[in-house]
DNA sequence: TATTGTTATACTCTATAACTATA
DNA sequence: TATAGTTATAGAGTATAACAATA
């Protein structure tokens, strides 16, 4: 703010958004990493996941969930059920309506994501204590949870 | 598998690096509408703040700085030096090394996103005290900053 | 040998637009 | 009209591999 010459360092420490980005990437590029064997992208692992908790979960219910584009979450959907890990059927009451469940190779391998994302959330947990997992947990949830209007200020 | 639990929200609300990746989206979107103007994206703008406070960096400095590979630095600085924004010459005393400087049009566009930051940090602060900030700050930079071994779990 | 820059390649994510089918 | 899905397209980010020039 006031500061005039930052030699070496400048003020771009002090952008908040800039953290969270390399955070972000810090954590992404460990989640590739540790998830090379199965193959599976975070976004896969979170279409497979919401899946699994809700059979006959709809496109649009899965793009609202995770902040994604309809035809983003096509291309994902498409794949798995490439990969023979969905399974597809029309909704019985709305018919426009995609029903998604897991075929029993999408449970197996499920199964085995959570137990790679539990590894995952320890590495990343271990740095902190309990207090500030919870922390945060609540300040983030603060920035992509719609609770107050998401642009009120444009 | 019927009638038990999670019905609607699985165990994975209880995913931290979920919500990393979603508030991480969701200010990366804020982003991109309120830097359209510009023309500019999130690492376009941070290549330009650390070239206008180190005339003279060299990619591999950036690419250290931003975390990034040095082919996709490669990439946007090339983007930037084709919009006249950036200037490129051989460092004198490395000739391996390319020293980058800002043009006078960048140096005038830095500014302008320079403004458009701190729009887009007040946005993005408004919803916390000035000691949550701070506490956010402290806490994503144990993340993505490489104090303890970054893959001594592994 | 190691580092720096460069090019080529490939995949994911993101977003927009236009189209079909259903409500 | 509105919603759900689909397809096509485009750009950005990420990463790897291979190569040339320099240290």
């Amino acid at each position: 703010m006031a500061g005039d010459h930052e030699r070496g360092r400048g003020a771009i420490d002090a952008i908040l958004g800039l953290h969270l980005r390399l955070a972000h990437g810090a954590v992404s590029r460990h989640f590739v990493r540790h998830f090379a064997h199965l193959a599976l992208t975070q976004k896969q692992v979170s279409v497979l996941w919401l899946t699994g908790d809700r059979p006959g979960i709809a496109q649009t219910d899965l793009a609202r969930c995770l902040r994604m584009d309809r035809a983003t979450t096509m291309g994902i959907v498409h794949t798995l059920e490439a990969r023979g890990l969905i399974r597809r059927g029309r909704d019985a009451g709305d018919r426009r309506r995609m029903a998604l469940a897991l075929t029993p190779t999408g449970e197996a391998l499920l199964g085995e994501a959570k137990a790679a994302i539990a590894e995952h959330e320890r590495w990343l947990c271990t740095r902190f204590t309990d207090a500030e997992v919870a922390t945060l947990f609540a300040l983030l949830r603060r920035i992509h949870e719609p609770e107050s209007d998401d642009d009120a200020s444009d």
